[in-house]
DNA sequence: ACCTGAACACCGTTCAAGT
DNA sequence: ACCTGAACACCGTTCAAGT
């Protein structure tokens, strides 16, 4: 928000001397941000220690960025950069989107205090709308009229979007939180009673193992194996 | 977890006497927090400020609760509650699944606030139990053996959670967020270069029209089909 | 122009003391 | 048995003062 936007920014800087070079910027600041919660975990990432982890006091950083919300956003725009970095299309429509979903998922899961950002406010500039029209050219390739096209992309994006977050959010819990959630499913679904929850009991060591990776591309083969048949019903002969 | 075990609990309270009649308890507390969370967001449930609209010291919830994540859970519970409420099976397993999916969303939707910040906590009690249980009974009457029936209990829930969660997400913004990024569809979107992004300005008239309804059943249709349709090849004869 | 350091107004949790 | 109030170790942000 503070840089790059297409219309005049009211808070410019002048982009014509030198910058300090001593000292902080925005990139550095996001890099050693990003490091920090990467390596150690979202609830590590305060001002405190990223002045601490920048060899300067703490309010510095806020000279850089109006607040710690912008250094996330800042983040946010770096995430759908990596989603999109290196992409090239798949020999087949199926291939081409159920790799641009698992780099959704993977960029998200690398990074997921800002997944959970970035999915409500999705920004509209150049990697999403590269993203958008990749996608939608995949299913046109695959048969699609215009208006169905639109209608799949949007549930494609958005099941992959909603699910990356998902996963994310539970990523972006405390480290305790998280342990308590995954012993539940161990522990209280394995105890679960047969009397009162039959079919729950029945299947409760199959969930024990569930393994997330799997679980996604499940779901991803779920959807796009219903795409695919109301594809072949466009042409059968095909 | 402090309450209605299904075993001793640790730390259970006697069940003779007469409750403390006076004062607070764990019904009270969880209203007087979903109170707080609706109307005024998630950020603004703090102990202190719940302490307050209880008349109590800000200390005293944690005589009900282990800690502030205990209470999240309470919420989730609830949300699940009301998902569940006066739910009855549906004739055929498909329309069972879809009722409690629109179930869950419908009650994400009611309550956006509340769902941002417990749709990806486990809750573990009793009406999670149950949605557990008739969603699973549901695709073992659809033919699944247990392991493809917990398979896709969790492709389900899990899509079915976060679509709904997603969705609270954007209604949970303020409204002028909310208006800003309507616009940005509308607008941005049909504005795109056709040189640049062929696809996505092709199939734009259709995007701006999208409603969430809609496309919730879209999707919602999508992986029914799919799992209809690996349920057909378990029993052709059926 | 940029950074510092103190101060401010919070937060969740603990614990000895009351009743 | 339950609640209180002080204390503790944090947090993000503000702002006058330095250089």
């Amino acid at each position: 928000m503070t840089q790059s936007g297409t219309e005049a920014a009211p808070k410019a800087k002048p982009r014509r001397g030198r910058p300090p070079s001593t000292s902080l910027n925005q990139t550095l600041i996001l890099d050693t941000a990003l490091a920090i919660v990467e390596s150690e975990g979202p609830d590590a990432l305060t001002l405190r220690r990223l002045g601490a982890d920048l060899g300067a006091n703490h309010t510095a950083v806020l000279r850089h960025f109006s607040g710690k919300d912008e250094i996330l956003l800042g983040l946010a725009e770096r995430l759908i950069q990596e989603a999109m970095d290196g992409f090239v299309p798949a020999e087949s429509w199926r291939q081409t989107l159920e790799s641009l979903a698992r780099r959704v998922r993977a960029a998200c899961l690398a990074h997921p205090q800002v997944a959970v950002l970035v999915a409500t406010r999705v920004s509209r500039r150049g990697a999403e709308f590269h993203g958008a029209d990749v996608v939608i050219g995949a299913l046109r390739e695959a048969g699609f009229a215009d208006r169905d096209a639109a209608r799949y992309y949007r549930s494609l994006v958005d099941t992959a979007m909603a699910l990356s977050a998902y996963e994310a959010a539970f990523a972006a819990l405390d480290s305790q939180s998280q342990e308590g959630d995954r012993m539940a499913w161990r522990r209280e679904y394995l105890a679960v009673s047969p009397a009162q929850y039959p079919n729950l009991a029945a299947v409760a060591p199959f969930l024990a193992e569930a393994d997330a990776d799997d679980q996604f591309e499940t779901t991803l083969a779920l959807i796009l194996d219903a795409v695919a048949a109301r594809a072949i019903t466009l042409r059968p002969a095909t």
